[in-house]
DNA sequence: TTGTAAGCGTTATCAA
DNA sequence: TTGATAACGCTTACAA
């Protein structure tokens, strides 16, 4: 391997005026510069990140953590971050399972984007306590060193029922996702919320995992007890496409006699017929900011926690209730 | 930030004792060892990963390149590759962008698995022939570090095409891919040469790019010239899907009036409406198959190139031609 | 069984 | 403007 002593070597210099001129310091002159320059060309060197890190004390390399790699909803957010970082001349790595916890505290990595449910929050705040910077996802947790960027799930979830209110539906089915599921929970929460407002309305929870067997088997249940038009809340899009799914092996429709909202606006939601009706926000926005509150804190900028905004998509699988 | 020396202040011993026992090296004594773990413990110590790759040489972790995190392609892949690194006790990082190119030269990881169209083949050749290891999923370079796990494109194309023709079609389109997809060049290659077996057949070719666009621009070419029912093969899934979408909007049925059949078996492609037809293989092998041939490169062990066999997923939207 | 010491490839301080 | 040198935290001969 070459290394800046082989250039020092070759040049005729020492290490430090070659590291100099490697880092475009102005004080080596253009001469010596360049040809210090051409010899690490030739010589076809290449800095090793082991070694600058180490004496850095930093890797101008931002982790993403994910629960697993599976699902779609993954991509848009991604590419937000990475181009979010990329502006700041920070590089990623999307990173997964168990052997990956350990390049945070190992300073693999300058900070930490959660979105990745195997990190217990006691884990998470062990590394806070020690000094790294995480910005979560999926959770709250208070500490200097952690931010939070977090989906107004509340106002998403209320949007949702209101819709369905509002074009006379009178029986709902929320279809719930995992327990230990943050936004679940917190969508949950409003809806209940929301229909204590509504009295009249028949409301029935059923408990769900955000998988799409979880709303193949919501919609079998919903259609073994059928009386009347219902309409269901699904709390995520994967789980409202189950239902389609499972719908199109039997004699019920979509839209006409089970309204159907999802959540997420997945990108397959925009396929589906009826077009789904969903709670949308912009992923590349919400890994936009969750980079920007990160780099904000590694560079000891005070940061306040951030909130991304959700909107309603109309679309055809809610439509007014006709008796 | 604690290192060995602190502890082997603290042990009383000195830093080649502590980094022994830290190890599990027999060499240490039960006694001393415990003490030097705990007070390990005791301090909150974690090793620094920059240190001891610049040391020993080597990171154990692959990096796994993609050209972009869109599509739902790619979570089986990955989940694959993860399990197999696992297994072996390498760490996993997935990357993208031109930022991330780097890791691999600055040996931030032993090795890397390149599913992204943004490296030249030359790039590549210069990385191993600087001695990297490297396995190849989109296209074929010869290098003693290098490895290549292809898709058996050629089977694959054959099989669509037989399977057209058995079904008794004899209007056939070919949707292709970017002219820089290996996969879709040698998929293109295949089709034709069956075509030259089948001379009966009216064959044209509409240019693609892999995209849903690319398929709804297809079909509504296909439609606008539309006199008898016509088969088409598209090079993927996501334009097969593009092809539904267009027909949504019209009076003409994937199945029926144009049959269809894709390649790759996308987890969206279970839920259109007829299933579509396409060629299957198994994601998650490719994936394990990549991995386990790129540590064998690292170790040193003699490898082959291999390939990833395909079989057909019948469908319905490729159903006999009825006059 | 433990300690000494060299060295991995950098950066950065201080002198020259 | 350049050079000598220590230091980053760790591993690993080799010596004791």
């Amino acid at each position: 391997m070459v290394s800046i002593k082989d250039i020092a070597k070759k040049a005729g210099v020492s290490i430090s005026t070659v590291s100099y001129a490697l880092n475009g310091s102005p004080k080596v002159t253009e001469e010596t510069s360049a040809k210090i320059l051409a010899i690490a060309k030739d010589l076809n060197y290449i800095p090793n990140a082991s070694a600058r890190n180490l004496k850095k004390r930093e890797t101008k390399v931002i982790g993403v953590y994910l629960t697993d790699f599976s699902g779609a909803f993954y991509g848009q957010l991604l590419q937000g971050i990475l181009e979010s970082l990329s502006r700041n001349d920070y590089g990623l790595i999307v990173c997964s399972g168990e052997h990956s916890h350990r390049y945070l505290p190992e300073r693999m990595i300058d900070g930490a984007i959660v979105l990745d449910s195997t990190f217990s929050s006691d884990e998470l705040l062990t590394y806070a306590e020690r000094g790294h910077k995480i910005v979560i996802l999926d959770r709250q947790i208070e500490h200097p060193n952690i931010n939070q960027v977090l989906l107004d799930n509340k106002a998403g979830a209320t949007l949702a029922i209101d819709h369905i209110v509002e074009k006379g539906h009178t029986k709902l089915y929320v279809v719930t996702g995992p327990e230990d599921s943050f936004d679940s929970m917190q969508r949950l929460h409003a809806v209940r919320q929301a229909a204590k407002r509504y009295p009249h309305i028949e409301y029935t929870e059923i408990a769900g995992d955000f998988t799409k067997e979880a709303g193949e088997r919501a919609a079998e249940q919903i259609m073994n007890e059928y009386d009347q038009i219902a309409a269901a809340f699904c709390l995520n899009d994967e789980m409202a496409i189950g239902m389609y799914n499972y719908l199109a092996n039997t004699e019920y429709r979509a839209g006409e006699h089970i309204h159907i909202i999802g959540f997420d606006n997945l990108e397959v939601s925009h396929y589906t017929k009826p077009r789904l009706s969903t709670i949308d926000y912009s992923k590349r926005k919400w890994g936009a900011l969750a980079s920007e509150q990160l780099l904000k804190l590694i560079k000891g900028v005070p940061v306040e926690n951030e909130r991304i905004y959700v909107t309603l998509i109309e679309g055809e699988s809610i439509s007014e209730k006709k008796a």
